[in-house]
DNA sequence: TATGAATGAGCGTTCATTCAT
DNA sequence: TATGAATGAACGCTCATTCAT
């Protein structure tokens, strides 16, 4: 009889230790050693469990991104409430896991440095069901408002990793989007017929 | 006899032309070797410039933001326009830019992360100065909401740079913001009542 | 209550299906795990039956080499023909197993290397069977003649390991040898004491 | 000014010093670490030199080779004299150098096992260069007689390698093959027919 | 001032072997 | 009898840095 070892549930054990592990030292900076130390196993234990310092990271990003996006999506949808208290939770949502958002994005970056095709399918869809779960669970109906959205949230995080003395909650209140307005003012009609003129000089 | 060299002169002769290759290669896989030959020299002549491939870097981005800026404030100040003339320069210059200003922002995050203490002062100066650009040059007198623009802008660079399938014309259009307006609606009021409760709660 | 397995036959079947692997990969490049897999049992069972790689491989290696030579024994002394139709028999033979006979030669050179003693009592074994083989089966009787004949044989098929190019049907063929007589023409006697004088010189 | 060392002159004084490495650990078994340690310098030196194990193996296998055939066609066309003459020169040469030939011999076979692509070019060009010497230097105008003189060569350092009590200089002697005839005696005519009819059977 | 040969610690990875079950 | 998880030494190779010239 084989020693009993469920393979998923330790490849999932494993997968869960690492996330700090790339979350304090980035992708590049963390050694297969060091992972293995850290987890009380030999190197040759996480080759057994993962094709390499790669998969390893691929599966325990995605396996991160799955469980953050479900903790959002629950907190979300908990409340039938309107947008607004659904923008209170999610603003919540992301302070509290500010510190590991922050690190996912930085690593992941880190990690597209290393591949030779600087793309990856998975960072894509990953990507992807962050956005849709603005459009779905938030009710921002429209795409590309929704990568807005996405794109302030990820410009504050990567803010707080580039300066680590910036107010990341002062940051991300999406007040500052609103008092942006009277920026704006009244010539908002102006304003955009001089941006669609912009827009259409160059495809 | 010596050469007849300006030390100082050849230092921004190198720094110069070591950027296109940090922005291509990052910098944890851009090797002394590779600098060196690129820009015809050996390696030792690299670290008689410089103390060492950190010293080189840092010296370089501060030479290259330096360059920016300065080309960003000509191009906002060269108008007397008002604030909405200055919006559609800055998203020009922005788009114009977005290659090196997206490489910039990836290879200071992957410098970030070889150093031991990840924080780094020279970064804070430099993230500094162009929120300042947008404060004076822009008018927009409230740091926080310089902050809030400076946010929006690299989240847009970093969705880019994490999947290049992102349109980044499209997303940088700051009208993406004003149309997020209705979602608030005429509840803006007590939105902000709410997120004046939470942050309140909450150091 | 054990499974009842015979020891011995559980052995030579694992024998049978690893020739084929070593054959293809060699014995370096062929690993433990590998020949499991394709064997459908685990490493551990190898290690039951076999101390180790080495002794699973010399085990192997006696058994394809026993039953190879039968096979060209039956072969050759099938029919009561004269040297003549022995010849073409046994050509026969080697071209028919030509694949197997070279992939022996290769993977014995290739295991040898890896021992730190570099000659192998079982290898010298198996050799001077073949050489037998032909002194007996087909009436050289000339132990020296014997050894040349399977020094030509074997150096075909090195050619054709090492250049896939070789064209083995024609290079193996014996009347490669016969044609060489013409170079040596009617001074044969005199080659022959010049020879003699300069293997005497030298013990 | 740099440290003055002809480049191309330290590559060759590092093949020579390898040759003797690789002939006795083999390819595989030779590990950079260990030709540095013999070399006395460190890895790193290697790499500066060479791109690699294995292009360090292969300009190291050319340089022999050409040395050697470099010998063996200056030792043979020395003399003018005739064919009978230059066979013992040539099996001289053999024998002085059989040692060097027969690691050259499993070098190269073992090398080949660790390419996925099971051929190699430059073997190839190495092998035809010595089947040409034979072709050009002794007179044995018929390509396919030259390949059959280097098969017994290559078939006699093979034996020995794989059989340490082999006799080398019994088995090289070329009266051996001359000693065949008899074998076949008045019987050739005959035996050449069978070898037709069996030849035509079989494309 | 400028060179590039030389270093060596450390990287990701492999694999024969062991052993608790 | 049979499993496969676990080990760890050793592999080929990289690269910032040093230093004799």
């Amino acid at each position: 009889m084989p020693k009993i070892v469920d393979h998923q549930l330790r490849r999932e054990e494993i997968l869960e230790k690492c996330f700090n592990l790339f979350a304090q030292h980035g992708y590049s900076a963390l050694t297969m050693r060091e992972i293995a130390q850290n987890l009380g196993v030999s190197t040759g234990t996480l080759y057994h469990y993962f094709d390499g310092k790669k998969t390893l990271f691929e599966a325990m990003f995605r396996w991160v991104s799955q469980r953050d996006a479900k903790i959002a999506k629950d907190k979300i949808s908990s409340q039938t409430g309107d947008i607004h208290v659904k923008i209170l939770l999610l603003q919540e949502f992301l302070l509290d896991h500010s510190q590991d958002l922050t690190n996912a994005l930085v690593i992941a970056s880190d990690f597209l440095r290393t591949q030779d095709v600087k793309e990856s399918a998975f960072l894509s869809e990953i990507i992807e069901s962050y956005v849709g779960l603005i459009q779905n669970e938030m009710g921002v109906n429209d795409h590309t408002q929704a990568q807005a959205i996405f794109s302030f949230i990820i410009g504050n995080l990567l803010f707080k990793s580039l300066d680590s003395g910036f107010n990341l909650k002062q940051g991300m209140n999406f007040l500052n989007l609103i008092h942006l307005i009277p920026l704006f003012g009244e010539k908002i009609p102006n304003l955009m017929n001089l941006l669609e003129t912009l827009n259409r000089k160059d495809p």
